[in-house]
DNA sequence: GCTTGACTTCAAGTGCGCTTGAAGTTGCAA
DNA sequence: TTGCAACTTCAAGCGCACTTGAAGTCAAGC
């Protein structure tokens, strides 16, 4: 477990998580992952950190930022596979955030579903129509549909990124 | 149907979409929507704009980027409520693409569910490994899982914009 | 020891989808 | 007629997640 090979240079950790050797490097200059260094100055990292990049590349498509990302990897061990009650407490958050998700989209199809059925995209009736303000378009991609929470409406979704009127 | 009323200055269709008028602006200059001007050269926008207006939200919500949602509404007519077939023809492209992210969602939560199970996320087992290389990240958010479309691994998923290694 | 490829830092650039600001013009209501 | 909000264009800026390039250093195999 802390054999020689354990220590990854960065283009070992590139090549075995598929991601540029710029990207970990920006990574770890956010405090995403971390690295020791050598007498010369090159980053080892350690196998574990292939766990945090799978984790951080997992949490992108779930449409965390890399802040939030970095919250998150917070809550896990740096340097050993996080436990059955630390990983549960990340992955409940994620499974909440993937459901709300999967209820948006199937929300939008439905509404298409809808204007396919009815032949309407004629203002007013179609649910496609009352964009319910300043609800979506968060900037980092699929987030909240157009008119989903309607008990937030008026309001930024909380826990999303100010900025962006 | 073609009252005075149905000109909206840039100001009325940003109220009506809940979008800013430097959006709208934006959006006329890529072409995705069009307006008239008045003598001192001032937009007015017909009331079916607010229709392609809601169907750019949407498709952002799907996750097109605004020349996706060009394309797409090239196939729509400028003026008027589109008919059946046309609307059949676009909306089911959607559906089929929200099909695909759902089942995507779906796939990286019974990973993460597995993962719960096995208390693993320690190399390997994980199916939260293996991120199949250059898969996802293209950009836009949430569009590909990381080791999902395994039939087009190691190639730019296709109709994708290209750029990003 | 030397070569060569992998590494280092730092600054600047990229692409998307806008927003902001400056400086000027229009349109409508009083 | 005037006043003022709403509009106009154009250029530049922003935030995110990186990438690219320049210029230099390190490490490992021959």
């Amino acid at each position: 477990m802390t054999s020689p090979h354990d220590r990854l240079p960065i283009g070992e950790l590139a090549g075995r998580s598929g991601l540029a050797a710029s990207a970990l490097r920006y990574y770890e200059e956010l405090g995403l992952i971390h690295s020791e260094r050598t007498s010369g100055g090159q980053r080892r990292f350690t196998r574990a950190t292939l766990r945090r990049v799978a984790f951080i590349r997992a949490a992108q498509v779930v449409g965390l930022s890399l802040e939030e990302t970095s919250a998150a990897l917070a809550k896990l061990p740096q340097d050993r596979a996080p436990n059955a009650a630390q990983w549960n407490s990340v992955a409940r958050t994620w499974t909440r955030r993937i459901d709300q998700q999967i209820a948006e989209l199937e929300e939008l199809r439905r509404k298409l579903t809808g204007c396919i059925g009815c032949g309407c995209l004629s203002l007013r009736k179609c649910g496609l129509y009352n964009p319910g303000d300043a609800a979506a378009g968060s900037g980092a991609g699929a987030r909240y549909l157009l008119g989903e929470r309607p008990d937030t409406v008026g309001v930024d979704a909380p826990g999303v990124t100010p900025g962006r009127a």
